[in-house]
DNA sequence: ACGGGTGTCACG
DNA sequence: TCGTGACAC
C-alpha cells in the first residue's frame, strides 16, 4: 500500500514563530446572512439545488446546529429536526451552483487579514498567517506599554493549559503573558493572539463576518486550535501544552488523518490518539507507510510541522464542475457538448476576472469526468483526465474542452467493438463534468492593453447568436500536425462519436431547461470570438486581419492552441524566432521551459514601463525582475500597433518586428 | 442515486 | 510532464 499525498516531513525552524489559523464562522450562512439581515439570528443552512429532498446542506448556522442539524443533511431531514429552519439557496447560474457570491466574500476577508504579516489563502474561508515578523516588532518596540493600552476585547482568548485533563484556560491574555513564569515564547504568542483579535475585530467592522482563531507555534497546531473554541473566539497553544493537547487527541481529529491513513493508523496499529504514535519509532512508521509519510507521522505526534505559511492570496487555479448522479447521467455528446459549454463559459469568466483583479493568465486547461459503462462489469471506470494549452476566449476554451472530452472519451472506450455512432452509445454515461485551468502566472506587462484591444473589437453581447467566428472555426480543417496538442495527445475528433452532432451545432435555440437530450445543442456561441478568429485565420482572410492574428499570436502570453496551430496557415508571416532574434521576457523560474518561453515575445527594452504601475503589488515586483538586464537585439524590421482603443495612452505599446 | 463544487498537493 | 489519487471544507 502506498502513502501518496501526505505531506513532506519538514524541520521547524530553528526560531519560534508564530502562525495563525483564520477560520470563518459557518461562512455561507453568514454571506448570505449578510444579503438578508432579517435571516441573522435564526437557524438558518445554505443548501443547493433543493428540488431533490429539499437539497443537500453546505453550511449550518450555530442555531441550527443546536437542533442537531449538520452538514450534509437533506434540506427536508433539516426541516424535520428543526421546523423553523431557513433554508437559503446558492445562487443558480448555467443550470449549476455558482459559488462566486461566497469567493467574492472570502477574498474581502483575506484582503483584510494579509494587512499584517504573510497570508496563505487556504480555502475559500480559511487562512494562514505567519505573525512572527510582526510580532518581533512589536515586541521589541514596546514591551509592556503595548499591553496597557490594547482594548479589553482585543486580550480575550482561550490559552491552553500544559494539563492534559483539566484545560484550564486564562481569559485574559495581559494576565497570562505578564504572569511571572512566563517564557520568551509564550510572550510571543501572547503578542500574535493580540494582533489576531485586532484583525478579527477589523474583519468583523468592515465584513460583518465573525471567524474563530488558532494561534500557535505551527500551522498544524493553529489549525487544530482555531476549531476549538467556535465560533467567534480564538485559541493559544503555548508550547507547554502541546503534548498534553496531543496525548489525548484522537487521531482523525488532526488535518490529514481524516481519511484512509487515519483508518489505517486505527485498524493496523491501533493507533487511537495522536499521543499513541509516540510509542513508535521513526523507522517502524517510514517501514509501514514510506520515508515521507512515516517521517511525517513521527513528527506531527509530536507537534513538530515546519510548514511555511506561503505568501499566496490568489488560488492557483480555477474551475468548474457539476455532478450528474444516477439517471441524470449525460448519454450523448449533445449533452456533454452543452454542458460543457456552459461550464467552460462560467471559466472564462472567472478567468477574464482573475485578470481584470489580479493581471494574471492561465496556460493549462484540464478536463476532467467521471464516466460509467454498463456493459462492463467495472461500472464506475476511470475517465481519464485530459489537459492542453488554453486559449483565451470562451469559444476557445468550449472547442478544446470538447476535443478534450472526446480524446479522453476514446480512451475511456478503449479500442472496444464500441460502434458508436449518432448519440448512441454502448452504455456509457458521463456522471461528473468539469473543466479547470491552472498553471496561473502573472501576465506579461501590456497583456491587459492586447486583451482589452481585441475586447473592444468584439460584440458587446455574449449572449447573442454570434455563429460567424464558429462558423469559421468550425470550417477549419485540422492540419496533420495540429492535430496533435504539445502534449502528445491526439485530439482529433473520434468522427464516428461526434461527426453527426457536429453538423447540427450551430442550428439550435437556447433552451430554458438545460435539456441538452433532448433537445439539440442549446448555446454553442462566441465568446471572446473576435480573438478566436484572428487566431484562426486562414489565407483567405484580409491581409489587415492577418497582422492582427499575428499580433495576438505574438503579444498574448496565451499559447496558441497545439490542437490547432494556426501559424502554419500563414505562411510568409516571420511567426517563428529563435530565441537569438529577440529577447524573450519570462519568469526566471521557467527558464528551463522551452515550450513556454516561445509563447512570450516581448522586447525587453520596448515595454510600456507605465503598464506595470497596473499591476497588483506582489506581481510587480515579479514583473520588474523580468525586465532587468535588457540585452540589446540586432537590429529588425518592426510592426508598431497603436492601441486605438486605449485612449489614456499616445504612446505605442508594442512594436514587433 | 449522490454532500456538491472546488481547491491543493505528492507521487510515479 | 502529465495524470492520478487523496484529502479538505
Amino acid at each position: 500500500r502506498r502513502w501518496r499525498r501526505m505531506p513532506v516531513a519538514r524541520p521547524e525552524p530553528s526560531d519560534a514563530r508564530v502562525i495563525a489559523h483564520v477560520d470563518m464562522d459557518c461562512f455561507y450562512v453568514q454571506v448570505e446572512q449578510r444579503e438578508r439581515p432579517e435571516l441573522r439570528g435564526l437557524p438558518t443552512a445554505v443548501v443547493q439545488y433543493n428540488s431533490w429532498k429539499g437539497g443537500g446542506l453546505i453550511a449550518v448556522s450555530y442555531e441550527a446546529r443546536k437542533y442537531g442539524v449538520k452538514r450534509s443533511m437533506r434540506g427536508d431531514e433539516a426541516k424535520k429536526v428543526c421546523p423553523q429552519i431557513q433554508l437559503v439557496q446558492v445562487p443558480v447560474a448555467r443550470g449549476k451552483a455558482d459559488l462566486n457570491l461566497y469567493r467574492n466574500a472570502g477574498s474581502e476577508v483575506v484582503s483584510i487579514l494579509s494587512r499584517k504579516g504573510r497570508c496563505e489563502r487556504a480555502s475559500i474561508d480559511e487562512v494562514y498567517l505567519d505573525l512572527t515578523d510582526a510580532v518581533e516588532t512589536m515586541l521589541s518596540e514596546n514591551p509592556a506599554e503595548t499591553l496597557e493600552a490594547v482594548d479589553d476585547e482585543v486580550l480575550k482568548s482561550h490559552v491552553l493549559g500544559p494539563d492534559e485533563d483539566e484545560r484550564k484556560e486564562v481569559e485574559n491574555v495581559r494576565e497570562w503573558f505578564c504572569r511571572s513564569s512566563a517564557e520568551h515564547r509564550d510572550k510571543l504568542l501572547a503578542c500574535g493572539a493580540i494582533i489576531v483579535a485586532d484583525l478579527r475585530m477589523q474583519v468583523l467592522k468592515e465584513t460583518q463576518f465573525t471567524c474563530s482563531a488558532g494561534i500557535a507555534h505551527n500551522k498544524m497546531l493553529a489549525k487544530l486550535a482555531s476549531g476549538m473554541n467556535k465560533p467567534a473566539q480564538q485559541t493559544v497553544v503555548p508550547f507547554s501544552s502541546v503534548k498534553g493537547l496531543l496525548a489525548s487527541l484522537p487521531i482523525k481529529k488532526m488535518k490529514q488523518l481524516g481519511g484512509k491513513l487515519g483508518n489505517s493508523l486505527q485498524s493496523d496499529l491501533g493507533v487511537n490518539t495522536v499521543g499513541d504514535l509516540l510509542q513508535f519509532p521513526e523507522e517502524k512508521l517510514q517501514e509501514r507507510y514510506g520515508i515521507n509519510t512515516g517521517a511525517w507521522l513521527w513528527n506531527i505526534s509530536r507537534g513538530i510541522s515546519g510548514d511555511e505559511v506561503e505568501g499566496r492570496t490568489l488560488p492557483k487555479s480555477h474551475g468548474c464542475g457539476k455532478n450528474f448522479p444516477g439517471p441524470q447521467a449525460l448519454r450523448t455528446i449533445t449533452s456533454v457538448q452543452g454542458w460543457l459549454n456552459d461550464l467552460c463559459e462560467e471559466l472564462s469568466e472567472r478567468l477574464q476576472s482573475d485578470f481584470d483583479q489580479n493581471k494574471r493568465v492561465a496556460h493549462t486547461l484540464t478536463l476532467h469526468a467521471r464516466a460509467y459503462k454498463s456493459d462492463d462489469s467495472d461500472s464506475q471506470r476511470k475517465f481519464p483526465s485530459k489537459s492542453c494549452p488554453l486559449r483565451y476566449g470562451t469559444a476557445k476554451i468550449q472547442e478544446d474542452a470538447l476535443k478534450l472530452f472526446n480524446s479522453a472519451l476514446r480512451d475511456f472506450l478503449g479500442s472496444h467493438r464500441g460502434e458508436t455512432q449518432g448519440n448512441l452509445n454502448n452504455g456509457w454515461g458521463v456522471t461528473a463534468l468539469s473543466v479547470s485551468a491552472s498553471k496561473i502566472l502573472a501576465a506579461p506587462p501590456g497583456t491587459g492593453s492586447i486583451l482589452r484591444f481585441f475586447h473592444s473589437c468584439e460584440p458587446s453581447s455574449s449572449s447573442s447568436k454570434q455563429n460567424f467566428s464558429n462558423i469559421v472555426q468550425d470550417s477549419i480543417p485540422l492540419s496533420p500536425s495540429g492535430s496533435v496538442s504539445s502534449s502528445g495527445l491526439n485530439l482529433a475528433e473520434p468522427q464516428q462519436i461526434s461527426s453527426a452532432e457536429e453538423a447540427k451545432i450551430n442550428c439550435g435555440s437556447p433552451t430554458l431547461n438545460r435539456d441538452y437530450q433532448k433537445r439539440e445543442n442549446s448555446k454553442y456561441k462566441g465568446g471572446c470570438s473576435i480573438l478566436g478568429f484572428l487566431q484562426d485565420s486562414k489565407p483567405s482572410c484580409s491581409s489587415s486581419k492577418r497582422e492582427c492574428a499575428e499580433i495576438a499570436q505574438e503579444a498574448l502570453p496565451v499559447p496558441s492552441s497545439g490542437i490547432e496551430d494556426c501559424t502554419e496557415q500563414n505562411p510568409g508571416l516571420p511567426l517563428k524566432r529563435s530565441p537569438e532574434e529577440v529577447n524573450r521576457v519570462s519568469p526566471p523560474s521557467l527558464d528551463h521551459n522551452q515550450q513556454r518561453r516561445e509563447m512570450w515575445t516581448y522586447k525587453v527594452d520596448e515595454i510600456d514601463p507605465s503598464v506595470i504601475d497596473e499591476l497588483p503589488p506582489e506581481i510587480q515586483e515579479e514583473v520588474r525582475g523580468w525586465l532587468r538586464p535588457p540585452k540589446r537585439a540586432n537590429p529588425v524590421k518592426r510592426v508598431t500597433l497603436f492601441t486605438q482603443c486605449d485612449a489614456r495612452r499616445s504612446r505605442p505599446l508594442f512594436k514587433f518586428e
